[in-house]
DNA sequence: TACTAAAACTGATAAAAATCAGTTTTAAAT
DNA sequence: ATTTAAAACTGATTTTTATCAGTTTTAGTA
């Protein structure tokens, strides 16, 4: 089966630029990463990389939500993001020189860029400004990742998944107006998300629909109350 | 109470600077660094930074240990890091230009030498081994931390003291050839790491004593046996 | 549209870990 | 060397969460 399919299109105009790590760059870079790079269509549940292989190169998110998740030791998967347009995956292996730490697969039917190694070593070498962004970026995510490690820790399971549901709002497109989001992701995935067993993570929907937070049919979870979830984790 | 004190000596000599992310400067740079870093003298439970507060330069640690932490809901310290000589504290917050996520305290009587924000701004301009070095850095660590979540979400308490037992093993100067260890850490720190109660912490100890893994007289705890360890946390 | 496999859900039970209420030991300060 | 506050430890109990064993519902495919 063939899963990938090339379309033709600018870097320029990309909507998912402006939310890139490559938004930085002088319009000569950009024009050289438009002549590099390959857009591909990937279906859903298509693998971008696997854990332990070596990366081959950069993939920017021009449309559609991926999973990254690390296995634990008994194969259950842990997710550690959910990437959405705009978002660079791959990069910190080529620059760590170590192979992919996590597995990146798509939720639904995503375009992908991909630049390769060579390439964005390239680029890497002679924009300061992307130097830059992503030293800043790792930085960054170094501290939400420490908060991160605080909360799995030390949090109950009903708040660190408040906080995941309140974190997946503003993926799938919550605003500043605490509008209503539907969130689309099997159980399975979201308890894999908060870490914790599925039938809990179920017992858990069901006490925040009583609360009124959300609305649930099938697998779609509406949020219709994002600051009750903001609340329940603490978060400010 | 005068809890520093300035003392002499040039970054080309120090023993810490061959483990610290200074190790690829150029000769110009290090002697840079020798005229603009302090290098003061702090006792034990002195405070280096505090989480939430505004940067002021960063920290290389050239003779002690400093437990780094972020204090959750409860004001319960998460120990994220046990940080020992060549360490650096505190650059991310400067690159990231956000408040510290974590504060910084010494175990132990420490010398730790000062580059202000100023200085060390101007060095990673003008260095780019010192900014390759970082950023590689930062993208092992995020890896590390990827790995630290999915432990934390998904191993028992057991597992985790054990993984958190055979990386203090390293820290306190374990080697290759598994020779024993000591580890002087209160049990509540140690508990912190692990990201467990006290007397959770403590009775697996106990269970760790009866497997002939480790010895323990008062707050000292030996490790005799770092492959045992390695085991049960799974590590290879 | 019916079929079927996967996912969502429920209740009962077991296991893991936290909490509580102490006692004993240790180490720091006088 | 004593004192004393802090830290280490222990046992009992409670709480939280995982696991097990299903049934029901949903969504994708034939």
């Amino acid at each position: 089966m063939e899963n990938k399919e090339i379309i033709e299109d600018s870097c320029s105009f990309c909507k998912a630029k402006g939310k890139s790590c490559f938004k930085a760059l002088k319009q000569e870079d950009v024009s050289i990463l438009d002549s590099e790079k390959v857009t591909n269509v990937y279906k859903k549940k298509h693998i971008l990389f696997h854990e332990g292989a070596r990366p081959l190169g950069v993939y920017c998110v021009r449309k559609g939500k991926i999973k990254v998740y690390k296995r634990g030791v008994d194969g259950k998967e842990q997710i550690v993001q959910i990437a959405k347009e705009g978002d660079l995956l791959g990069y910190r292996s080529i620059i760590s020189e170590e192979p992919y730490p996590v597995t990146a697969e798509t939720l639904e039917d995503t375009y992908i860029c991909f630049l390769t190694k060579h390439d964005f070593n390239d680029m890497l070498i002679k924009s300061t400004e992307l130097n830059n962004t992503l030293l800043k970026q790792a930085c960054i995510e170094l501290g939400d990742f420490t908060e991160k490690i605080t909360n799995q820790a030390q949090l109950s399971v009903r708040e660190r998944a408040a906080i995941a549901l309140y974190k997946l709002y503003w993926v799938y497109g919550g605003t500043d107006q605490y509008n209503s989001v539907e969130i689309n992701l099997t159980r399975d995935d979201l308890a894999n998300i908060v870490g914790t067993a599925t039938e809990t993570f179920i017992r858990l929907l069901h006490d925040f629909k009583e609360e009124k937070i959300i609305v649930s049919k099938g697998r779609i979870i509406k949020i219709i109350d994002p600051l009750k979830l903001k609340k329940i984790g603490h978060l400010s």
